[in-house]
DNA sequence: GGCGTCTATGCCGAATCATGCAAGTTTCAT
DNA sequence: ATGAAACTTGCATGATTCGGCATAGACGCC
């Protein structure tokens, strides 16, 4: 490999911002002898894939690796981050987007795109908190009695102010799916709360790791044809075969970690 | 030579702040080799995100979570910290109290007695997410749009839903007091939420640093009357001598650090 | 070989953003 | 009270970004 390939290069700054690293467009352009454009264009791929964060100047890492833990912690979750990453490209210019409880929304939440007017609403104490640290991000928080196993709230009183908005994409967060029997949910609070969710909202999203599929759960939330999108995992092509052609959805992968 | 994007500057400095560092203007102006300028534009964001509070040369982290005794004992943090250990005697077994708004009652919140069977509402996101760490305390979030400014909900929404409570004892955040005008606050919305919410408690509590005590502010909340206890540093009894003659109300006094 | 498609790249222009400087104001310290 | 340092605001300038467009190479197909 004399001469660099283009996704070497690709490969190489997004090495670098993974290890923790800050990285310049124009530093990087005279490293590889390249316009600064190419490189722009690759951070603005590795930003697209959740790798980074796009700035002024260049991009940053993430997570910025000042404890070595943070690298496992990366490891665990970095399916579900995989994930959040490949749902980013269905967020729209304008947006009010809801983000239901689940960590894989909280994944998605610390890698939102501040500059495209979107705003945000959530019943989660936590996505809020990281929604609010992005800054620049309108959020509205869905108030109520919290619910301690989860971190957010899904009462009577979250279910009635759920239904005063005009949602344009919520993503779902943790419940069951089965192609049969579509999403469920374990608690019953929390099914009447996601049926509210759903009722308001004009697409739905859910993120789904491949254990999560072909689970049941006591409560059915709505059937998969609801769904505008289903992002998934690669390994679960080959674990659920009969899911490309059972949702009527559009269906998103997110390469898995061994 | 590495040269940093300029954003990751920002980024920089504000984790050198969520470590509990506080930093100069013109230290950071020399070391990334900008005008003080610059710096000071960035502080000024970071504030405004809540990030840090500004003062004259420089900025003080305001988060006291993130490393608990290690780091330095910060003249501001350790004042509200004082403040908030000296009004935990107020609060009763079985308690629904409301934490407003505001850097002390942060404080407040992460060292409540989690044995006595209390309850805690809120409208800021913080204060949530600090009162759910310590667990096995009912929460209850009133919700709305979020003020960015204040990371906490205080619009129409906020104040309609604070009205369905009955709250035992409420600590209202960042206000203005005088003893002649009362209690005032700076924010017409924030006004009009805090007079809602003394309107639902039986008890109301003020912690003030001494800076706050004998300022004005546009929008009168309640008079000093209506207050159970009014909770100040030991400083501010030379500072303000009228003021334990003038409040009819409990005064509590806090250890003052230099 | 010829052709169309796709991707990666470089270049251009408009819009945006960060910066430094200057002028005026506030705050601190003596 | 007075001077110095720090702060804010407005403005001009250069850097950065993004979108569009054209070019060059890779690849498959006829």
């Amino acid at each position: 490999m004399m001469n660099t390939p283009p996704l070497a290069r690709r490969d190489d700054i997004g090495r670098r911002l993974d290890e923790g690293h800050a990285v310049s467009a124009a530093d990087l352009a005279i490293e590889f002898d390249v316009s600064e454009d190419a490189i722009r264009r690759d951070l603005r791929t590795l930003a697209a894939q959740g790798r980074c964060r796009r700035v002024y100047g260049g991009a940053l890492p993430l997570s910025p690796a000042s404890t070595p833990i943070s690298t496992r912690m990366r490891e665990g979750k970095d399916n579900k981050r995989n994930l959040a990453a490949a749902a980013l490209p269905l967020i729209q210019p304008g947006e009010l987007l809801f983000l239901d409880n689940g960590s894989t929304n909280l994944a998605l939440a610390t890698m939102l795109p501040t500059d495209i007017g979107i705003s945000v609403a959530t019943n989660a104490i936590a996505i809020a908190a990281a929604v609010l640290a992005l800054g620049d991000i309108p959020v509205i928080m869905i108030g109520g009695p919290v619910d301690p196993d989860v971190g957010g709230c899904v009462g009577a009183a979250a279910t009635l102010a759920v239904q005063q908005l005009n949602i344009d994409r919520t993503f779902l967060g943790t419940c069951a799916l089965s192609i049969d029997e579509g999403l469920g949910a374990f608690d019953s609070d929390d099914a009447i709360f996601k049926r509210a969710l759903v009722d308001v909202s004009r697409q739905i999203v859910v993120m789904a790791t491949t254990e999560k599929l072909e689970t049941r759960a006591r409560h059915r939330i709505a059937p998969l044809s609801r769904l505008s999108a289903l992002v998934v995992e690669q390994d679960a092509i080959s674990a659920v075969p009969h899911l490309a052609a059972a949702a009527a959805t559009q269906l998103l992968i997110a390469p898995s970690n061994p």
